[in-house]
RNA sequence: GUCCCGUUCGUCUAGCCUGGCCUAGGACACAUGGUUUUCAUCCAUGCAACAGGGGUUCGAAUCCCCUACGGGAUGCCA
């Protein structure tokens, strides 16, 4: 039996596209259910644009994903090196034995490999038979002297033992310029798997590194909790057929496989992919939680690093079921840090739309002044006995509450939003909010 | 233009290979109601699809053909 060997073989750019990631995702899934290897190989032959900053961007995406490389750079391999700028000799080798087949020719410089113009007949794993004719000689050798794609790509799956190729379906085409080259040099052929392609949100065609939502970097950057994002990624083209969707990546592995993979493209999502997140989101431990939080409140000017351990525990623990989206700790949790802050005109508008807010204000100031306990319980307690005496309803104090400590007319639980402030901000808030009010007016 | 691939609710998909269990299931989104005496959740219900046309068959989402539409490839990019 012979180990299952997959490579991804990207070009850095700068960017690490949502659908490579993917491509990678499925690679790399398909050789831990395999218990095969995985391999990282770079294809650098285009010199101009292949610099180390654009290495670390995919590096960096990748490690980040948690999608780990059993040979490739930074962890080395029996089969290196694995990038393609160093393995000149190698093609020079490959390159050799074409000529000597007489398989080659040079016209403008440019080294030209002759097909054999059969029709190239592919078992692909996922579309099945794929026939196709390569109908002309192409270009193997630039005339500077570099090695071209297909000549590099078909040399490096063999030298390196390739078992299976999973790649998109936009290379679909080009597999019969790499049967053809596989046969000439007399190498057996990998199992193809073509898988879809991931299609734009919106309009036409497919993904581009230009559309929303297209960077793993942005995802990285803006709080995606990584599970969510390759939980979603697999569940685009991939199908464990009964209806699970949210699942550990131990289980995706042990799943994963060409059959539950979809031969049509897949739209992007990006609302599912945010309920997803959201729902791995409201299921991280308070701890982890906060360390996800904290640069993006350090980012956005919220807190500093001086901040106030114990409190900021206190506001993350009100906060986090509130956040649907990784900024929205920002929005929710702001107001806790800073006096100054922004009365919302919609939610002013809502709050004084009926009854007498300002009033109602008074009166529950009061009540917190003379408040002792400020347990959650205990502020509960509090309200219940302003209810009682005043007459009126509880939502008759909480709107207004809400609004002129906090700006907002949403947020943590009232009593908690309470709790956590205490007393003192609470009350100087609130005679903040009162004295604006009456200048106004 | 040519070649290749695809086509089930708005979106992701199950079902297709091995035709009847499909009055086509789930999820996101959306709508309505309920729970939470605030906010967010949560729960329930609803909306909504086999691209079209021909075959084959007692019977087709499922098999075959055509058309339409979508995607990709047609680079001395990868």
């Amino acid at each position: 039996m012979s180990e299952v060997r997959v490579r991804f073989a990207p070009s850095p750019t700068g960017f690490f596209h949502i659908g490579s990631a993917r491509t990678v995702l499925f690679n790399w899934l398909y050789a831990r259910n395999t218990g095969g290897t995985f391999i990282l190989r770079i294809e650098d032959t285009d010199k101009a644009r292949n610099t180390d900053e654009a290495l670390q961007v995919l590096l960096d995406g990748m490690r980040w994903l948690g999608l780990d490389w059993d040979e490739g750079p930074e962890v080395g391999g029996d089969y290196g090196p694995y990038f393609q700028s160093q393995r000149g000799a190698i093609y020079e080798e490959y390159l050799g034995k074409l000529k000597a087949a007489g398989r080659t020719y040079e016209q403008d410089g440019a080294v030209f490999f002759k097909i054999s113009g059969e029709p190239q007949v592919l078992e692909d794993a996922i579309r099945g038979r794929v026939e196709r004719t390569e109908e002309k000689d192409f270009v193997i050798v630039r005339s500077d002297g570099s090695p071209g794609f297909h000549l590099v790509n078909v040399v490096d799956d063999i030298a390196m033992g390739i078992t299976h190729v999973i790649r998109g379906e936009d290379h679909l085409s080009n597999t019969s310029k790499h049967m053809e080259l596989f046969k000439a040099f007399g190498a057996p052929l990998p199992v193809f798997a073509h898988i879809p392609l991931i299609l734009k949100e919106q309009g036409k065609g497919k993904m581009s590194k230009r559309d929303e939502g297209a960077l793993v970097e942005d995802y990285q950057k803006s709080g995606f909790l990584s599970e969510a994002v390759v939980n979603y990624l697999c569940l685009l083209g991939w199908s464990p057929k009964d209806d699970s969707e949210k699942m550990p990546l131990k289980e995706i592995i042990e799943r994963f496989g060409f059959d539950g993979i979809n031969k049509g493209n897949a739209r992007f999502d990006s609302r599912k992919m945010s309920f997803l997140n959201t729902s791995y989101l409201r299921e991280l431990s308070l701890d982890v939680f906060i360390e996800m939080a904290r640069p993006i409140l350090l980012e956005a000017g919220v807190i500093d690093v001086s901040v106030d351990e114990a409190y900021l525990k206190q506001v993350m623990a009100i906060s986090q079921e509130k956040v649907r989206m990784p900024v929205d700790i920002v929005g929710i949790s702001g107001t806790f840090f800073s006096e100054e802050f922004e009365i919302e005109p919609k939610a002013e508008a809502k709050v004084f739309k009926k009854g007498e807010p300002m009033v109602c204000l008074q009166e529950f100031k009061e009540a917190l002044e003379t408040l002792e306990d400020y347990s959650v319980a205990g502020v509960e307690a509090g309200m219940d006995a302003l209810v009682e005496r005043s007459g009126r309803k509880r939502n008759d104090f909480f709107g207004v509450a809400r609004l002129a400590v906090s700006g907002l007319d949403r947020g943590p639980g009232f009593y908690e939003l309470v709790s956590v402030l205490g007393k003192d901000r609470m009350v100087s808030r609130i005679e903040a909010f009162i004295s604006s009010r009456s200048e106004v007016s």
